[in-house]
DNA sequence: ATCATATTTTAGGCATGACTAAAAATAGTG
DNA sequence: CACTATTTTTAGTCATGCCTAAAATATGAT
């Protein structure tokens, strides 16, 4: 077993390889929140145990059984963030901060009695997918609400839960995963959009809107008039 | 907040508190199952922080502070001992180890939907008493099974968790709390005793009937032949 | 009461994982 | 290409919580 902070490091650097193809020793120590010196010795570490590649000033990558556990940590940190909102009505700003702790101490045992209760479920309460037991995770093709045109609709793929602020505004407006919703109007210079949710409709911020994704885009009605 | 390490300190004192009178550095140390003089080290610190009192070779003693934090963990562990045997299935012989993990992490707001979910239990699934949140414990009358005389019954009010194969031992014979057990015979110098439990006997060692606790005791059907 | 034994404490270390300050390497700009 | 700014690493510290070995204190038997 390994620890806490290596768990959260190795996380840490897979979802950044997710997004950025480079991850950097300052890019995990703003996410992680530690200095970067604190970055380079835990790298050192994580070398030696043969979780990562480094070659100094050049950065990191995951090796197999690196990658392996980072998936299962977030396994289990998806899952907690599902289970949170469905047995026990945690509202979905709040699970992620709380899963931040359980998926450290989930055995193996529970989170198979969790993925049963729950119907072995593939998205968690944000969208995002949930891995495999043996470490596969499928990501759905999803863009930024942000680049709809007005008229196109798409469904809600995902919100990013990095601020449970962000998850608050957008909940308000209905927009959860599996939500279809359209643009009504886009203003210029990175402007609110103007959007439908359920009939009814509301402004929102570009820089929210870039946290949003949505798949199965569609013309959408107002190409129909 | 305090560590991890502070609060299994502080449980543990208050456990043996509650069954010797005297706490001693060996005793925290052999339940804790770290070195004397770790024991000793952590008394410092925990003097220092007021959550107990502490005289050189004598002893310790949980201050008002040290038993509130103390009773917040047995809660917190007790609640969620129950919690995963009703929600999840864990055997009841699997819970404790589990318990002392989830125990740190669980934040209040999830201790309030897991009680609420519950029912506001009074019982783990030992038997034990869930301290209220206020950090009051009642302690039910119970004595040890081994003490019954023959044709003498009980009500099982508590089962020792402290081993996984003693519970999994007389789980297989039904003995959960709030089941009424007979005595039918005792073997001398301490030998096994015959139990009778809804309507099946079993031969149980004395050794193991010494951590099953009843209450409600009445003297039985022998009496009346 | 004394002396051996058991308990507890002190002293000194070690691993983990964080920090700051300073040095080294890289990247960007004229 | 040189020079500055940024990024990364090294060096040295610190707190936590554990350890062993040795010293101090307490306890119990004669």
């Amino acid at each position: 077993m390994y620890t806490e902070s290596i768990e959260n490091y190795l996380k840490t650097i897979f979802e950044i390889q997710k997004e950025t193809e480079k991850v950097t020793t300052n890019s995990i120590s703003e996410k992680l929140g530690v200095a970067p010196a604190s970055v380079t010795s835990m790298m050192k570490k994580l070398s030696e145990k043969k979780l990562i590649t480094h070659k100094r000033y050049q950065g990191v990558k995951l090796t197999g059984p690196g990658q392996k556990i980072a998936l299962e940590v977030i396994r289990h940190h998806r899952l907690v963030e599902l289970y949170l909102a469905e047995a026990l009505g945690v509202p979905w700003d709040q699970v992620h901060d709380e899963a931040e702790k359980w998926e450290h101490v989930l055995s193996e045992d529970l989170e198979d009695r969790m993925d049963k209760a729950l119907g072995y479920p593939t998205r968690d309460p944000h969208g995002s997918p949930i891995p495999s037991r043996d470490g596969t995770l499928i990501e759905l093709e999803s863009i930024p609400l942000v680049e709809l045109q007005p008229g196109q609709s798409g469904v809600i793929a995902e919100v990013s839960d990095h601020d449970p602020d962000l998850l608050r505004y957008v909940g308000k407006m209905g927009l959860y995963p599996m939500t279809r919703v359209e643009v009504l109007s886009v203003e210029p210079f990175s402007g609110p959009i103007t959007i439908k949710v359920e009939d009814s409709s509301h402004i929102l911020g570009s820089q929210a809107a870039q946290y949003v994704f949505v798949t199965d885009v569609e013309p959408g009605r107002s190409e129909l008039t």
